[in-house]
This record gives structure tokens, sequence and C-alpha cells, in this order.
RNA sequence: CGGGGCGUAGCGUAGCCCGGUUAUCGCGCCUGCUUUGGGAGCAGGAGGUCGCAAGUUCGAAUCUUGCCGCCCCGACCA
């Protein structure tokens, strides 16, 4: 990778690091390796499920959720799977505590409470999922079978990085089932397809697209597709991937069909996930010293409106034109806060907001109103211009549209 | 698991080398007044087992030993 294109190299975790703190986006939690989403970061994530899930359901998959433990024997069928994940899964292994006869108030691991066979906490589910599709998949008519599952798994890792590598994170992964392998080769194609538009045509991020090499291949995948998008600091990250997963899984699992010549065979399968690691592709993508630039498709306030004033009067005075503002604002389907918060000044918010990267931000005050027009800010740009009040929602319309077609080619 | 660093108020820190009154400063927090077009000003106030334990000493945040926790870099990983 060309050095050169590497503004922040240095500092970049800790610059990576503070921003998503101080937008709020999310925060370490008292649990190592554990992150908390706020509900900044979280509504971020909602926007992204909701835009992802409708896509997946237009391409015919449905979803279903599967337990959180999988049975160790289980785990293990599939060989290369299971050795792959190894060294990092959370293991349970007892059910019970008991006070702690030998110190006061304290709680012991109650060793009668010994679990027979240990569950691992899934670090992924196929293994659960598996053992499920045998019991769903007979024949041919059963198949294809296209289920996603928003989820949330646990990888031990070593090193921790907020929304890049925590220990649990949220993602979906979709596990479907095909009668020939061209179907699955298909699938799996399709839904990195799938994965290279929504970062694209809603992250406002180029990808490139590719086949992962033996040592990165998913363990128990024939192939793994993925997409992979630059950061600022010169490195790909790795956003999403989609696993040709051959015959590995019905194998391991025993899920075999009938066809339509009654004939035998184990089905192929496919599996596919994102998850909020895409938040930090986001951050990472777009951002700049002054915080985060979110995409206006995403993002969960695109406008912002604030009020300058001296006085309840005057107060009163904006109030009112800006309940009219928020009213069109919200008709044309726009995600807007009109932030009146007495607590903070003006300067604080501007600061405020555009470390939130809301995209708009619209400035109204006495001399704004004796003009018939508001002052409005793109975040991308920081870029300040005068609009009438006249056709406001119409022009923010076309501006948050401008902005998601400005940093895409940015980035 | 290998290498480096750090633990002092909610957060960020000074002090430690060279032990000595009441542990420094900033942010944040509370009260009041004035403010409000780019992170406000003034005044007053609250908040501390200096990571834990033992030792040295008249006296330890400071020196010694042990332990615990965290962070960064490497390897691994979505």
């Amino acid at each position: 990778m060309n050095k050169e294109i590497t503004p922040r190299e240095q500092d970049y975790s800790k610059w990576y690091n503070d921003l998503v703190i101080k937008a709020g986006l999310a925060d370490y939690s008292a649990v190592r390796g554990c992150m908390v989403i706020k509900p900044y970061g979280y509504a971020l994530w909602e926007n992204m499920q909701a835009v992802l899930d409708k896509m997946f359901k237009d391409t015919g998959h449905q979803n279903a959720y599967f337990p959180l433990f999988v049975p160790k024997s289980l785990f293990e069928k599939e060989e290369q799977n299971a050795e792959g994940f190894a060294k990092e899964c959370a293991v349970v292994t007892h059910y019970r505590l008991k006070l702690n006869p030998e110190k006061k108030g304290a709680l012991m691991v109650d060793p009668d409470s010994k679990l027979e066979e240990e569950l691992i906490v899934r670090p992924t589910s196929e293994a659960i999922i598996w053992s499920t599709y045998k019991n769903w998949i007979q024949s041919y008519r059963d198949l294809p079978l296209l289920i996603n599952q928003w989820a949330n798994v646990v990888r031990w890792e070593m090193r921790t990085r907020l929304f890049l590598r925590t220990a649990e994170f949220l993602w979906q992964e979709g596990h479907t089932a095909h009668a020939t392998a061209e179907e699955a080769v298909a699938e799996t194609k399709q839904m990195l397809e799938v994965y290279a538009e929504f970062a694209e045509q809603w992250m406002a991020m180029p990808v490139v697209k590719g086949v992962k090499s033996l040592n990165e291949r998913f363990a128990g995948a024939i192939d793994t597709y993925c997409i992979e998008a630059l950061m600022q600091d010169g490195k790909a990250l790795q956003a999403g991937t989609s696993h040709f997963l051959g015959q590995n899984f019905a194998r391991a699992f025993d899920v075999k069909f009938s066809d339509k010549q009654n004939k035998l065979d184990y089905v192929w399968a496919t599996s596919w996930g994102v998850s909020t690691r895409l938040i930090g592709a986001l951050v990472m993508a777009h951002s700049d010293d002054d915080g985060l630039v979110l995409p206006p498709k995403l993002a969960p306030i695109q406008v912002v409106i604030v009020p300058i004033y001296k006085g309840d009067e005057q107060k009163k005075l904006i109030d009112k034109k800006v309940h009219a503002f928020v009213k069109e604002l919200k008709a044309a389907g726009i995600k807007v806060k009109y932030d009146d918060n007495d607590n903070n000044r003006p300067g604080w918010k501007f600061a405020e907001y555009e470390m939130k990267g809301v995209p708009v931000r619209i400035g109204i005050g006495g001399r704004d109103i004796e003009n018939n027009a508001v002052e409005v800010a793109r975040r991308d740009t920081r870029e300040k211009m005068s609009m009438p009040m006249e056709g406001l929602a119409v022009n923010i319309v076309k501006l948050l549209n401008a902005i998601q077609e400005a940093i895409y080619n940015k980035a």
C-alpha cells in the first residue's frame, strides 16, 4: 500500500478512539474487551440494520434466531471451523454460583454444578444452525433455505479496539442451503454485491471486492469473498465477508436431501456477515479533525437546528418559526432535531454537532428572522450559506443528496 | 504469548530522580449573578483508601520487594 496517502499514520489509533468516544458512539465498559454502544452509536447501527435487513428480504431471505450456546460436541463437528475458532472461545462450564463460606458476601462457582458437556458461547453460528438444518431439510422442495440472523457473538481477542475488534460484537450472519454448487456460489456472490452496494450507496464508502487468500479464508470455507475499504491511514479494512462453504458443513452435520431423481446428496452452503465493525469503517473513512462526517442517508440526525437568541421574547419568536420548519422538514422525510436546550450556548452546540457528524446545521437568530432567511452549514465542507425560509425543505433535501455524493467522491 | 509503558478526584494530569506543613493544575460537577452569531465570564463550593500489600524511616504519592489492573507495539483476528 502506498504510504504517501497516509495523513494520519501517526497516532491514528488514538485519534480514532478519542473520536468514537467524544462523538458519543461508544465507550469502553467495565468488562474487559467489551464496549458499550451508546444511544447515538446504536441509532446509527439501527439505521444500518434497517437498510441491510430490507436488502436481505428483497433477495428472498428471512430472519430467525438460534441459541447463544453451542454444545462442544456440535461445535467440533466441522473440524476446520472448530480449529479456526478454538483459541478464542468463551466456555461455560458451570451453571450455578453459591455463597462462599470462607468470605462473607462473596460468591463462588458451585463445584456441584459442573456441566456434563461444556457450552461454547458462539463465535459464529454455523454449528448450531447446521445441526438444526438437518431437521429442516429432506427434499429439494425444502431448498433453497435462505436464513439470516441478527445476533451477538463472542470472540476472545487478545487486543480490542472500539467497533473494530471487541470481545463481543453485534452482527448479522446469513446461512443458506442450496441444491447445487452453482446456486450456492451465485448466492455467495449475490450477497457480496449486496454488501458492496450498501457500503457504496449508503455508507458512501468505496470498496474493493475480492477473494481471500488461503490463510485468510474463513475456517471451513471453500472460498471467502470480501469487500475491503481503504481507510485514511492507508490501510485496507475488511468490511464484509461472504463464504462459499461447499458441502463441508452438510457433511459434518449430515444434511442430505433427495433430488428430483430421488438421489440423495449433501446440500451446498453459504454464510455471510457484516458487523458493527462497519461503524468503525464509517468513522475511519470520512472523519476529519473536527469529528465525524456521517453520510446523510444513515445519519441518526440529518439536520440540527440551533436557535440564537437574547431573552425569552426573541426565543419565542424563533420557536414559532422553527416549529414550522421542523414540520416541513419532517414531512419531507428528514430526521431533524431542534436543540433549544438552554444549558449550552450556540458555539458549544456548533462544535458538538460537528463532532457528532450531523450533515447539516441550520442556525436561526434575530438577524435571520429580519432577513427571512436562515444560516445553513454543511458538515463535510464546513461551508456556510444563507438560505431563504421560503422552500427550505426542498433545498435541504437537495443539499443532503449533494453531501452524500460529495463524501463518496472524497472517500 | 514476546517487547515497551502507565496506575494520583468523574476525566486528563504535576509532584517521584533528590522522602518533610493542608497533594498541583485543567476540564467536568454544584450554587449565584451576568451572558448567548463558534466549545462564555466572575465569585463561591463539593469531591482523594496517591492501584493493593508488606518493608525501610521520626516521617512515604516519593525509596525497596511482592502482587493486581490497564494501555501501546508485535503475532492472531470480522
